[in-house]
DNA sequence: GTCTCTGCAAAGTTTTTGCAGTCCC
DNA sequence: GGGACTGCAAAAACTTTGCAGAGAC
């Protein structure tokens, strides 16, 4: 499962506009980044964005990720995910969506799932306030670990 | 929103037979942050507990708070949930719920909503691996916050 | 008394920040 | 050319680990 080569593109064409409306400069460095997160379907952290883009940007460093990533996300174009302990983890997929974890391997996959988008919930909870998003975050173990067995490295429950 | 004190006294109890169990010693240390832990419903941090341990056993190191939750979450008393991005946080509530977090003010809410729990998947979603837990995650404004207004200080997504 | 636990300190990770030189517009 | 951006380095924030003395059983 990959991106489409139409939807990166859209993507990288809204972050760029988004990146000039706010008068920001479109260096070498914050465009292969942008291609990198907007390429990218399984929420990487910063490491492997880092260690990506670095393979055509052999002198960037770590912290203009860190910098054009803050900013992505201040600007709304990626959200930064807090699916599994450790590193943050990105997504340039801002549009309503769900989760699905693998507790053995950590890859977190998107789910697309009317049955989940319609989820009503009751009186008692409107009380605690008001709700902007609801996401659904499956766990559990993910076709390609439940054929090569094994344990689980990630083992968290929220 | 509290705890009932019969709920923290069970959860206590299970705590410390499971500490017994696997053979570990109840020092003074590790009741404290297990009474801790127990009464709280908010999801704090580890420094919180440590503060607030502190005041009851002024010798305490941070280090063993973080020690003794994680032999909890080891256990299986206590789940480690990344709820928000930066410290990590934790619950002492191991039974099936879901949760409210607030993009203001950062208090997390444990839902119990019966409607949540009857979420069905769909085949598509199936396809993906096997699903062991469905966690409802929803985020927005605290009526607390509702009321006092101001900005995001959270401001995440997922 | 034994064996584990604790506190201290140091180190490991992950992320942010200050500064001087570089590059986009 | 001016102002923002980058890379470097240092620091901050969060968490783990090694060790010697202290405490539970």
């Amino acid at each position: 499962m990959s991106v489409a080569q139409d939807e990166i593109d859209r993507r990288v064409g809204l972050m760029k506009d988004a990146l000039r409306e706010r008068g920001m400069k479109l260096t070498h460095q914050r465009i292969e980044v942008v291609r990198e997160i907007a390429a990218a379907d399984d929420h990487p952290d910063v490491e492997r964005i880092f260690r990506s883009v670095r393979t055509r940007v052999p002198t960037i460093s770590l912290d203009t990720v860190y910098r054009t990533l803050a900013t992505l996300v201040e600007l709304g174009c990626v959200t930064r995910a807090t699916l599994t302990p450790g590193p943050a983890r990105y997504d340039a997929n801002v549009t309503h969506h769900h989760h699905f974890v693998c507790t053995r391997c950590g890859i977190a996959s998107d789910i697309i799932d009317p049955g989940l988008d319609a989820i009503c919930v009751s009186a008692g909870t409107k009380r605690l306030g008001r709700v902007e998003t609801v996401e659904v975050r499956l766990r559990g173990t993910c076709s390609d670990c439940e054929r090569d067995g094994g344990t689980d490295r990630i083992g968290q429950h929220s």
